[in-house]
DNA sequence: ATGTCGCCTCATAGGCGA
């Protein structure tokens, strides 16, 4: 089973690019984040054999899962408020495995409410996180995490240092994900690798010269663990005319 | 501070979010 994560940034621009994708890897999953949109081309992966379900709101987040197995939706907002505005959620099972897409709220800048938005949203999925612990079903958290786990996952900690994707709290909180006993899929395989990445910044050519930071992941459930066959990260689609921001990240499972 | 995208609107320029 092979499940691929990809912030597109607007689904609308990069529809063709996806669909190009799609044929050529053929994944049996994709998780998509920042459709930025409430349209979604639903008719176009049908065309390719996936169904689809998408998650949208006006101009901002957004998040859709395809698959080619049947897709049951479990839920499309995360627990925890009463009202969440944002459309960053999406929790389904395809095949006896949960999948869950998440968009994590940037954060950015620091020491504002989006900043405390984002520990919130932490500390609402993380309560999640538990208690999918402590159900039969395994499970996988992919997306955008907008969280850069340790100095390893950027090219220089120092120019990140003010940044909310690597403030100590949400740092910690990704720890935390780790120490419920969560595998991070793609350090799991890649243990001391350097310099991979699933963002570059659009400016100052930061892809052509790999100035990028690993915020894309997949967190594995314990029972998922023995099933990890492999986890890589997709540079081609970034260095395309017109790229999202991100590349996909891809997991293979037994 | 800046760079560059993509969205939206009291819209063809500027603000917001990333």
């Amino acid at each position: 089973m092979q499940i691929a994560s990809w912030n597109v940034n607007s689904i609308k621009t990069r529809r063709d690019q996806v669909k190009d994708w799609l044929e050529e890897h053929a994944p049996d999953v994709l998780l998509m984040q920042e459709l930025k949109g409430l349209e979604f081309p639903s008719e176009t992966f049908r065309g390719l054999g996936y169904e689809s379900i998408a998650v949208t709101q006006k101009a901002y987040n957004g998040v859709a899962i395809l698959s080619r197995s049947p897709i049951k939706v479990v839920s499309k907002s995360l627990a925890g408020l009463e009202v969440d505005s944002h459309a960053r959620f999406l929790e389904v099972i395809i095949k006896d495995v949960r999948i869950v897409n998440i968009y994590l709220p940037n954060g950015n800048p620091i020491g504002t409410e989006k900043f405390e938005y984002k520990l919130d949203w932490m500390d609402r999925l993380r309560g999640q996180m538990k208690r999918w612990l402590a159900s039969e079903i395994p499970t996988i958290v992919g997306g955008d995490f907008n969280v850069i786990p340790e100095d390893i996952d950027c090219h220089k900690p120092a120019s990140w240092i003010k940044d909310a994707l690597f403030q100590p709290e949400p740092r910690e909180r990704y720890r935390g994900f780790l120490d419920m006993g969560y595998v991070d899929a793609f350090r799991a395989l890649h243990p001391d690798e350097k310099g991979q990445f699933t963002f570059w910044d659009y400016f100052r050519q930061a892809f052509e010269h790999n100035r990028g930071i690993r915020i894309d992941h997949f967190l594995l459930s314990p029972k998922l663990v023995g099933r990890l066959q492999s986890c890589e990260i997709d540079k081609d689609p970034r260095g395309l005319p017109k790229p999202s921001d991100h590349t996909p990240i891809v997991l293979t499972l037994d």
